[in-house]
DNA sequence: TCTAAAAACTAAAACGTTATAGATTTTTCT
DNA sequence: AGAAAAATCTATAACGTTTTAGTTTTTAGA
């Protein structure tokens, strides 16, 4: 055979360098698109081909250039986390990229990082990840109950999944913490303690996730016989005096409220120095804060929110879309349990 | 010309899907390396041709295939930041990411994580990014004073950056913290609230900020005429009710100590509680903490890390590296300011 | 005005991959 | 054994870019 021959004169030469499919074509005799359907494991390739092709490349260590499937197939192999400005400051987001970013390692995705700021057009990033196909699927970390963001990726019908639900919820892949249940268990743990005007500082905007504590919040209180005040949120991009200083005036103007439910671990810390200052005892139930809080004086109640789960399950969920786009998408939602509570 | 017929005869056809060089080069009849080399302003295109390209270009919002620049040129677009398992519990780190992210978007490249867990091979995530050219450069976040993936990388000579100094740090960029200054800063003014026995928590690895932080503190302690002891740093990953009782711990053997430096925010919080449950009245000073440390009880005193200077410092030095190779690597040390500091 | 040099442009090739269509070999069936 | 069908493999082309080595045009020089 005049191929095999005309190979195996090339078969010493040029093993030096990146390898690819080119040098396990010359190693074993095969044509190049042969490897690369061998590689995938395509049906008409013989199963001794895929082996003998499959050991080579083991052998070399080829890895498929990137640049080159990218500008074959159109895909990038990228998957864009889409960072909010605020979320930059809480603790757990760090883990949160982390966990997706190790999860990703089981796929041929890498994951990027796109942050915007607070003064930027929340939509140019995800409209340039879309036109100009940066990533292949986006996640959003942060998400409002009518985010413009999700009506847009669901339009062009580009892959993602947020952290945190929308109202069209029904329709995309996301993870969430049940904010009900944290606020159905706050109430009623506040109630047993003997706690019987109970104020919730819940965020102005259009936040779904503040809507759910409200609610179970709510229930619960109705249920145990207390009273249940929603209190504006206080600013959490203010000065950290100003955010204690506005709790404070809040407490002043609510002279019953014996304990309080915070949406997060900053408003909480912040509250039990609010409160001291004010010479107010009350209880501090606080979500999405490090255990570190526990320290605190006084005593802070938390829920741990996992976001290592949080990271592993968007991106198994983001995977799942692209591999399926039809499919129904991949919803979790981590219901806490007694174990997620640093109880005093 | 027969060119420019032919070019005119195409040039209503095709205009729909992204613009690539070949859409400018149908508008403007010019050829396709002449479009290429317009567009990186190549001394052999005329100003004229210049001027028509960059303007077609823009109009129909032409942006360069990264497939493509990729395939041809080898770079990869891409700057990985290596992430370290326990950075990813720093609360600060978030925001190192989100600011170099932003940093980059001055540029062409874009940012790509690659975290590690703490039983994996620190080396491995390295050498694939650089045998596999996986990114242009990295940026490490974390390093000891004799890392081996600062030296794997100076040896190939792959162009990065570190946060925090190493051994080898007159050869690569790299931004820190001014610890020394710190230790200094924290045993004056420790000295000056009238204590006079200061402990220093200080980590038992090779960290090259925990000798410098000593350092400082050994001069000025010597300076200020108070003594200063140095204990081993209680282990981060454990639980936070051991980090406190090692904390209460190590006091009761130290009877003396009035006051204690610790290197990370969450150590000065269960030193914190520590000290109480240990009925001591301490001063804590501590380092790379948010402000919301100032809540706690007692009083915790902090220096303010600026996450985002560090972030958006080693975005630009990892840059120029990449530009410029041979020049000498960009240096960035952050010294504390009295503004800095959170200070009771 | 003619030639040499400089300026401006283009043709061809290549990076590594995969899809399509076609070619060859092997197997199966009569 | 011969033809049809199935299995296996290959040649070609293309994705979008840039580099190299030309080719053509313009300018400069004599």
């Amino acid at each position: 055979m005049t191929d095999a021959g005309k190979n195996s004169d090339t078969n010493a030469a040029q093993v030096t360098g990146k390898p690819t499919l080119k040098t396990i074509s010359k190693l074993s005799g095969l044509a190049v698109p042969t490897v690369s359907r061998a590689l995938s494991d395509a049906p008409d390739i013989s199963e001794k081909t895929k082996k003998k092709i499959r050991e080579i490349a083991a052998e070399i260590g080829y890895v498929p250039n990137r640049a080159g499937v990218r500008l074959r197939t159109g895909k990038t192999l990228v998957i864009s986390l889409i960072l909010a400005p605020d979320s930059e400051l809480m603790p757990h987001t760090a883990q949160l990229i982390g966990s997706i970013a190790r999860a990703l390692r089981e796929t041929p995705y890498h994951l990027n990082v796109t942050p915007y700021l607070p003064d930027d057009d929340p939509m140019k990033p995800i409209r340039q990840i879309v036109e100009n196909r940066l990533a292949d699927a986006v996640i959003l970390n942060r998400t409002q109950a009518d985010d413009p963001r999700v009506a847009y990726l669901l339009e062009k019908q580009f892959p993602f999944a947020t952290h945190g639900r929308t109202n069209m919820s029904d329709r995309h892949a996301y993870f969430d913490y049940d904010n009900a249940a944290f606020g159905d268990f706050a109430v009623r743990h506040l109630a047993a303690r003997g706690r019987k005007c109970i104020a919730l500082l819940a965020p102005k905007q259009d936040q779904l996730y503040a809507t759910h504590m409200i609610e179970g919040a709510l229930t619960a209180a109705t249920d145990c016989g207390v009273s249940l005040t929603v209190l504006d949120d206080v600013d959490s991009d203010a000065r950290i005096d100003e955010i204690r200083a506005a709790i404070a005036l809040r407490l002043k103007d609510n002279p019953d409220v014996d304990a309080l439910i915070t949406a997060s671990g900053v408003a909480a810390m912040a509250a039990a120095a609010g409160a001291k200052s004010a010479g107010r005892e009350v209880d501090i139930f606080g979500k999405e804060a490090t255990s570190i809080l526990r320290f605190c004086n006084p005593n802070i109640l938390t829920l741990r929110e996992d976001a290592a789960r949080a990271g592993a399950f968007l991106a198994e969920a983001v995977v799942a879309a692209l591999n399926d786009p039809l499919g129904a998408p991949k919803q979790g939602l981590q219901v806490p349990s007694e174990a997620d509570f640093n109880l005093a």
